[in-house]
DNA sequence: TCTGGGGTCCTAGGACCC
DNA sequence: TCTGGGGTCCTAGGACCC
């Protein structure tokens, strides 16, 4: 039964999807020749690696693993710290090549993106593969990086065969091979199903992506919400997600959350709360938009976590225009006795700047006023890097505030 | 499997109206 | 006050992705 190919057509569409091997480790090991054949790690603040080269892949070394453990297992590793500016530049540059082989590309993360190549094999003189070929050939050349690349006729198929062979591969997916590459495929390997859905489908009784696949539409439609609906038409070679080469307009909410070594401290907890707002206030009025909605949470040690949110009577991206109602939510969900490890602020109902209404504050002088003073600190914040000015109240962080002060890094408070 | 920090979309259920 | 149908809007929460 199985063997029987799932469609009996080769090419209806023709979708593929480019997946940089270890994007941020290959873009520092182009940059440095010297780390080339050596183990990279590309690693954060917090102590874990962030992105780790094919090299240190091979030592046992994997992503989200901690520094410490690292050097332990591979002395010999390179840890560099991440520069997501140098990664946006070759992502840039990469998704630019792309579009010198067809204007339909969408850049869907820093290092992945779906071109539509229906239809360009007249024009190129050559197999969907040989295109696939180029394109390898031309990043390799050009950045200095290897790419994954997988081609089929729909995203999610794509995207199996980009997986299929890593780092550096070529999979060619046409339609009378789906059932190939579904037949040993866990049902979990699939874009779009989780852990969640996964286990959901064994209770059913379905294990692979070709069972997934095979099932009957009355089946899928009984037991499957929309979005696996979706999938189950896509790995059946039917498109559903067309390519969007429309770049991301806006965001639709802007987050920022951090945790810190737990502790019980109000205080401590709150200042990290407003840096937070501070620095989703900031990106919103990099991006120009403005937000309608706030939520506030935070986290226990023990996961467990509290959030409230604040309608706001008027769109804003200034920190100082929500600080009551920032302390009041606070004061709600904060318990004392209780061990906090993280506290977020998310910016909901974003509308851009131009449009957003006017009554920022009653008084339009004080608004004004308000207005130059941020467009300042913006300058300088982009000028020397975010933490260079903080508000007061961000002062009771547990650590960073006597770096600051060494450094002689302004703190100020807004009186209006 | 989680780590940690961003995001998006979908659905169920309640409120409210006719 | 209850019954029943139908529609819309909003919210909370889940699931998944990189």
């Amino acid at each position: 039964m199985n063997e029987r190919p799932i469609i009996l057509h080769d090419w209806i569409n023709a979708i593929l999807h480019v997946d940089a091997d270890a994007f941020f480790a290959s873009v520092e090991q182009a940059v440095n020749p010297s780390l080339k054949g050596k183990p990279v790690i590309v690693g954060e603040e917090r102590g874990i690696a962030t992105a780790v080269s094919y090299e240190a892949k091979e030592r046992g070394i994997k992503r989200g693993m901690m520094l410490w453990q690292i050097k332990k297992l591979c002395p010999d590793a390179i840890i560099i710290s991440s520069d997501y500016e140098k990664y946006s530049l070759f992502s840039v540059r990469m998704f630019d090549i792309l579009r010198r082989f067809s204007p339909q590309v969408e850049e869907y993360s820093i290092d992945e993106a779906f071109v539509d190549l229906t239809g360009l094999r007249r024009v190129y003189h050559s197999s969907y593969e040989e295109i696939g070929m180029k394109i390898k050939e031309t990043i390799k050349r050009e950045l200095g990086i290897t790419v994954s690349i997988g081609i089929s006729l729909t995203k999610v198929l794509s995207k199996i065969a980009s997986k299929h062979k890593k780092p550096d591969g070529l999979t060619v997916i046409p339609g009378r091979k789906i059932h190939l590459y579904l037949k040993e495929l866990p049902i979990e390997k699939i874009w779009g199903i989780g852990a969640n859905t996964s286990a959901y489908c064994e209770k059913l009784g379905i294990k692979t992506a070709l069972q997934f696949a095979k099932s009957s539409e009355e089946f899928i439609k009984k037991h499957f919400s929309k979005p696996f609906y979706e999938i189950w038409h896509e790995l059946n070679g039917r498109m559903i997600y067309p390519v969007n080469p429309e770049p991301k307009r806006s965001y639709k909410s802007i987050s920022k959350a951090k945790t810190f070594t737990p502790t019980e401290k109000k205080e401590a907890v709150y200042a990290n709360l407003i840096e937070n707002l501070e620095n989703a206030c900031f990106k919103a009025r990099r991006y120009r938009v403005c937000a309608k909605k706030v939520i506030v949470f935070i986290k226990a040690q023990d996961y467990t976590d509290s959030a409230c949110e604040i309608k706001l009577s008027h769109y804003t991206n200034y920190p100082e225009d929500l600080f009551p109602l920032i302390k009041e939510a606070f004061e709600r969900i904060y318990k004392s006795g209780i061990t906090y490890r993280q506290t977020g602020v998310i910016l909901l109902d974003l509308v851009s700047v131009q449009i957003k209404q006017s009554s920022l504050f009653e008084n339009p002088v004080k608004a004004e006023k308000i207005e130059k003073l941020y467009s300042a600190f913006d300058e300088l914040k982009i000028k020397f890097g975010k933490d260079i000015i903080m508000h007061g109240a961000t002062l009771n962080r547990n650590e960073k505030e006597d770096r600051r002060q060494s450094l002689g890094i302004p703190l100020w408070n807004v009186e209006v």
